[in-house]
RNA sequence: GAAUCGCUAGCUCAGUCGGUAGAGCACCGGACUUUUAAUCCGGGUGUCGCGGGUUCAAGUCCCGCGCGAUUCACCA
């Protein structure tokens, strides 16, 4: 089955361009004996943006004589009788090559001419000089050609721009489109940035499993899948929060882990079926730290791509301002013009939804906070722009969530929103088992009555926590998103590299 | 899940009222020692997303399907 699609695929975009550049392959080696494919290694001394920095200063019409050595794939090639322009790009930049027939000598000058395409990569040697018109150039003495394109490059000035064959063939995006490679580029910074400041702070890089025999952590449905020598159904984590806390009883202090989730869920412009997510556990530690840790993560991660002056949907930010505060009831007052406050009864906190028009949405059943929270979802979430800590979160929605003291109904959690979308998720992790236990039973009840979104009963973590977890202060933070919104990326996909794409029939 | 838009050469796109599938780049052959969207001469490379239907005739009209994008719904 695999075979089959592998080999009608080959086939079928086996285009006249792509049969030409076989045929010649098949010449280069009969005619000159020469395998493009054979080459392992070629010294290369010096990036094109280094060489682009080296000799910034150099004046049109003049040369330097230091020898350069680089490598990199052919972009454009002007081939003009006996001296031929080409464009090279590497990972750092791209720079002009000149090759003429008295500088490189006529056999490999004749070679150029003959089997060089664009899309190949060669291995240069030669000097820096500017020509005339003032362009940067590479005057080749040697080079040697180290492997074949045999599929033609996209079009050189309109790129790549097809968004489904962008995603299905991120390769020929990247060829096509450097600030693509850019985007990627700063992903692994903000990634980076994030590891040196939980490591800053004493914080442990840990792995925990991806596939296990319960899914929890969050509310969401996993990917089910089937251990064939175990003989048991298994699922793929949709969070990591009940084995960091697990090792935070297990006496491994501050822990972190950077790491893939995957939810079973619709896809869109914020929603990748597998995303990577941070979470990170301190004892010792509540909310509030929490708070100032996503600050000092997501400043440190803008600076680490160079602004605290971002621009996402056409909307400026400024990172370098604290974020705002607001709880949920607040917000509620705020945006849906609900004082809650004053509301006493599910049923009331009912009539005041149907009100607002948000009749369909509800089954009937609803407690008065889980009408807060939707009135928050519905008329609060969106307006949230500006970086703020929600706050306030009641109980029954946050099932791992310590409680305020003060009001019991609620706890101590926020989520942070940027542009309105959430990006983080924090609490005083709930540590008493007793009351663990009966926020996993009424998850249960949740899910006897038909969510089966809601939280798995995990009998070895109240176990883990009836070992004793201390007061601790967790967060989960979307990097995906992160790094939308610090590039800009108006979609999830322009930050994963092989977005999930259903195949083609 | 719904709506809207898109799918034509390797890439970017045009294709009128239903009447023999086009352009630029790329590619192939030739000329050319400072070009840079090189230029000049010659060459069009195609399952018009897929399948039906209407018609003398369908890239074009109708129906169904696929994939993608966006918005909405769902979902942390």
């Amino acid at each position: 089955m695999a075979e089959e699609v592998i080999s009608q695929d080959f086939n079928s975009e086996d285009n006249e361009v792509v049969r030409q550049r076989k045929e010649k392959l098949l010449r280069l080696r009969s005619e000159e004996g020469y395998d493009p494919y054979v080459n392992e290694t070629w010294d290369r001394k010096d990036t094109l943006a280094s060489i682009r920095e080296r000799f910034d200063t150099l004046q049109p019409e003049q040369e330097d004589g230091t020898e350069l050595k680089t490598a990199g794939r052919i972009m454009t090639i002007r081939k003009q009788g006996k001296a031929t322009f080409a464009d090279m790009a590497d990972e750092t930049s791209r720079i002009q090559l000149y090759f003429q027939i008295n500088t490189v000598g006529e056999k490999d000058y004749d070679f150029l001419k003959k089997w060089v395409d664009t899309g190949d990569w060669l291995g240069i040697v030669g000097h820096a000089c500017r020509t005339r018109r003032g362009e940067l150039t590479i005057m080749v003495t040697e080079y040697k050609l180290l492997s074949k394109a045999i599929r033609p490059l996209p079009e050189k000035w309109h790129g790549l721009t097809d968004t489904e064959i962008r995603y299905r063939k991120r390769y020929m995006d990247l060829i096509a489109n450097p600030e693509v490679r850019d985007v990627f580029r700063k992903r692994s910074r903000i990634i980076s940035s994030f590891r040196e400041t939980l490591e800053s702070h004493g914080t442990l890089e840990v792995e925990t499993p991806i596939l296990s025999v319960l899914a929890g952590g969050a509310n969401a449905r996993p990917f089910k899948t089937f251990h064939n020598a175990l003989g048991v159904d298994m699922y793929m984590r949709i969070a990591v929060e009940l084995y960091l806390k697990r090792l935070v009883v297990g006496m491994m202090g501050r822990v972190y882990e950077i790491g893939r989730n995957f939810r079973n869920e619709g896809i869109d412009t914020m929603h990748n079926p597998e995303f990577t997510m941070m979470e990170v556990y301190w004892p010792y530690a509540n909310y509030v730290d929490m708070m100032n840790l996503a600050e000092e993560l997501i400043r440190n991660a803008a600076k680490s791509i160079g602004t605290l002056e971002i621009e996402w949907n056409g909307i400026k930010l400024d990172l370098s301002k604290p974020f705002r505060k607001i709880t949920m009831r607040e917000a509620v007052k705020e945006f849906a013009g609900v004082d809650f406050d004053t509301v006493t009864s599910d049923e009331q906190a009912r009539a005041i939804a149907r009100d607002k028009g948000l009749g369909s949405e509800m089954t009937g059943h609803e407690s008065k906070f889980a009408v807060l929270n939707l009135l928050f979802e519905a008329f609060g979430e969106e307006n949230l722009i500006e970086p703020t800590f929600l706050l306030g979160h009641p109980t029954e929605i946050s099932p791992l969530s310590k409680r305020d003291p003060e009001n019991p109904d609620y706890t101590h959690r926020f989520e942070l929103f940027m542009f309105g979308k959430e990006v983080a998720n924090a609490f005083s992790e709930l540590n008493d088992p007793i009351d663990q236990r009966e926020r996993f039973e009424d998850q249960a009840r949740k899910k006897a009555e038909g969510d089966d979104e809601a939280h798995v009963f995990d009998e070895d973590f109240i176990n883990a926590i009836e070992a004793g977890l201390p007061p601790t202060g967790g967060m989960g933070i979307g990097m995906d998103r992160i790094v939308m919104f610090l590039t800009g990326a108006r979609s999830i996909r322009d930050v994963i590299l092989f977005p999930a794409m259903k195949p083609k029939a």
